[in-house]
DNA sequence: ATTCACATGTAAGCCGTTACATGATTCA
DNA sequence: TGAATCATGTAACGGCTTACATGTGAAT
């Protein structure tokens, strides 16, 4: 059977807010969501073909941004009636469950093979990576804070708020944790 | 370029724990990490084959267990030196980002194409899901105060931890969230 | 002169999921 | 008799990542 194929539609998303490149929609990606989703060109230009072949999006036209610093011509897409429908029963259905897989834990998970400070350490790079991202999330909303408001700029808030309380609650268990298990070595050293 | 391949490094990491059968390992992942890892059959039994190739484990013997219920022989499998050795050099590689993507988040970021009803019933559903596996999660924890206590059993408690830590922020970012989208809804509606 | 950003695309290949196949034994 | 559990495995395939290819024009 089928997998998902969630590209299709995270391109079918983007391309309703207004037309755009195959590298704006990279870009975008990167620049608004990239905290909980993350695409590459090898999957997005395939299937701006496929899209287009189906009638789901057609191309605009070429051009060139006047800021640009040269290279080939843009392929600008839109979403087409028949591409808007598709994205629509696409978010009415509910969604399968994540099977996440969080590599950190599995190692943690298997922390009794190497030393105590191995395991300390990758948790402490997990800690400065959410910081890092926190930060970034700030800025995002800052900019979010500047544009105008409405209805369509309500949901990207929302999805923000997710990542920062994500991320909150991260840096949290990090802590308590790095204190929790150095705490134990010491204990174990006496 | 190969990709990760975690799930042989799953496997070698559980078979140090104890030597199993593949059935037992896909049992343990359901059992104790399923809530940020998940593997199936189709994957381990090929993965067992050809680590049990590479001498990264070796067939300890076939058996039966005395309550089973039939069913062909158990094959039960044990980590070899140059297992433990392959497993414990991963856990002291610093591991890539994840690369997660939440559908969830990706459907509410294009929330605009869609009645505000089907987006809050979409967290709404999360929300409950989370709180299902919090309750798996409080079981599982129970489970391991009853269980003796030593430095093994230090790590699962660890993840145990920050998937508390996770679902109960998803929980209440639901709730806040699920609040202020009804809040909007009905200031539009005036 | 070289780096950087722009911009599109293909090829290879692993990772992981799903569906299918098989069959013995226990319990209701 | 039929359902459920135990248990191992294969086949097919799609999704996604990575690496590679190509080239322009602007800025330092």
């Amino acid at each position: 059977m089928a997998q998902k194929n969630r590209t299709r539609f995270a391109i079918l998303g983007m391309l309703a807010f207004q037309p755009m490149s195959g590298y704006d929609i990279k870009k975008i990606v990167d620049n608004s969501i990239a905290y909980f989703w993350k695409e590459n060109y090898g999957h997005i230009y395939p299937m701006l073909a496929e899209l287009s072949r189906e009638g789901l999006i057609k191309l605009q036209g070429r051009d060139r941004k006047k800021e640009t610093k040269g290279g080939p011509e843009r392929k600008v897409y839109a979403i087409t009636e028949q591409g808007k429908k598709a994205v629509k029963e696409w978010l009415y259905q509910p969604h399968a469950a994540e099977n996440s897989r969080i590599e950190l834990l599995l190692k943690l998970f298997f922390g009794m093979l190497v030393p105590m400070e191995i395991s300390i350490a990758a948790i402490e790079r997990e800690r400065d990576a959410a910081i890092n991202i926190l930060k970034e999330l700030k800025s995002i909303r800052k900019q979010a804070h500047a544009g105008e408001q409405n209805e369509t700029s309500l949901f990207p808030l929302i999805t923000l708020s997710y990542g920062e309380k994500h991320y909150k609650a991260v840096i949290e268990w990090c802590e308590e944790t790095i204190a929790f298990l150095k705490k134990t070595t010491k204990g174990m050293k006496k």
